[in-house]
DNA sequence: TCTTACTATGCAACGAGTTGCACAGCAACG
DNA sequence: CGTTGCTGTGCAACTCGTTGCATAGTAAGA
């Protein structure tokens, strides 16, 4: 369960409140990590009571209180101590991959299908190659006299940006393969 | 829930007992769709039970008789309904991501200890890439005169190819990086 | 004025996946 | 003879994630 030390990750490098931290995991840290609201609240209320995170309340005027978490020493620790454990090896579930052989066993309606459910979701990948993109460009616009949090967001943007061009390369391929059956 | 259509590819490809569907989400289909046992166990019976599935028991000397599965009529269209339907956004986890930028608080044991960890990771992946390699060689040594669930097998097979040699290169830039600190 | 969207938090039920264990017989190795 | 490993099937408990719903106030636009 490695939500919690997504939470721990992105309260160390900013803290904010339950609803905040689902902003961020529909945005930055959702590239790598997806969580929902209902998600991050539970999962927070425990991490609380672990005395992993301190909530301090805070008073907003015209809008709902909120509360702001911030992690603990004991937070730190848990965190240091799954960097030195094993990457587990992943869960691999790839859905296109499956729907891909599995257009062997359908008729040329469902191959025409597939065929633009393949187009749309190229379209996708590659809105958000661009997202990423420009994303790089706003945020790391000088690569010299990048702190260390900065180069080590970088690098996993990078990342980001090297699998979205490699998975566009792969879907053309794909398509070519599907358009000529 | 996608488990029930990859057994269902799996057994349009070749029918089999649930032990042969586990061996071969280990290799073959595991590549991108992970299961294990228990999983298959379960949903094939829920499967032969909505009668996507058939099974019929097959005696065997020394060994424990065994139940091969062939998927039905009902089943391939139920597997050709869910090709027509919209890729579903895949749920993103990459706990490398998370532990990369977890990296920028812990101190400098617990960045030495991450660095082995994505070493180890990497030459897990490099090995996957040379199992894939030679699994090319061995499967398609004749690009031509591929039948259609052959040159399928073999795009998303290239994805995987694809996929691991990006995921090294990335690997390396993490490292450089990581050792840059 | 009504609807939509945003901030802000949370519960309840369900479904899927993981982990641990069990049974059963055979084959091969030391 | 005991252990390990393979074939073959399955249950039970648990954790995790998803979906649907609820509450509550503000702000902006049709």
């Amino acid at each position: 369960m490695a939500l919690e030390h997504a939470i721990l990750v992105s309260l160390l490098e900013q803290p904010g409140s339950g609803y905040e931290l689902a902003r961020r995991f529909e945005r930055s840290i959702g590239r790598f990590w997806t969580a929902t609201h209902q998600q991050i609240y539970r999962v927070l209320k425990r991490m609380e009571s672990d005395g992993l995170v301190l909530a301090e309340e805070i008073g907003q005027d015209g809008r709902p209180d909120k509360r702001r978490f911030t992690a603990t020493g004991p937070g730190r620790d848990v965190l240091a101590e799954w960097l030195r454990a094993p990457v587990q090896p992943e869960a691999v579930r790839h859905e296109l991959a499956v729907k891909i052989r599995g257009a062997a066993f359908t008729d040329d309606a469902g191959r025409t299908g597939l065929i633009g459910e393949v187009e749309r979701y190229r379209a996708e990948h590659e809105a958000l190659l661009y997202t990423y993109i420009n994303g790089e460009k706003r945020d790391f616009p000088d690569l010299d006299g990048l702190d260390v949090g900065q180069r080590l967001q970088h690098v996993v943007l990078k990342g980001g940006i090297a699998y979205e061009r490699m998975l566009l390369d792969w879907l053309d391929d794909v398509l070519d393969t599907l358009r000529a059956l």
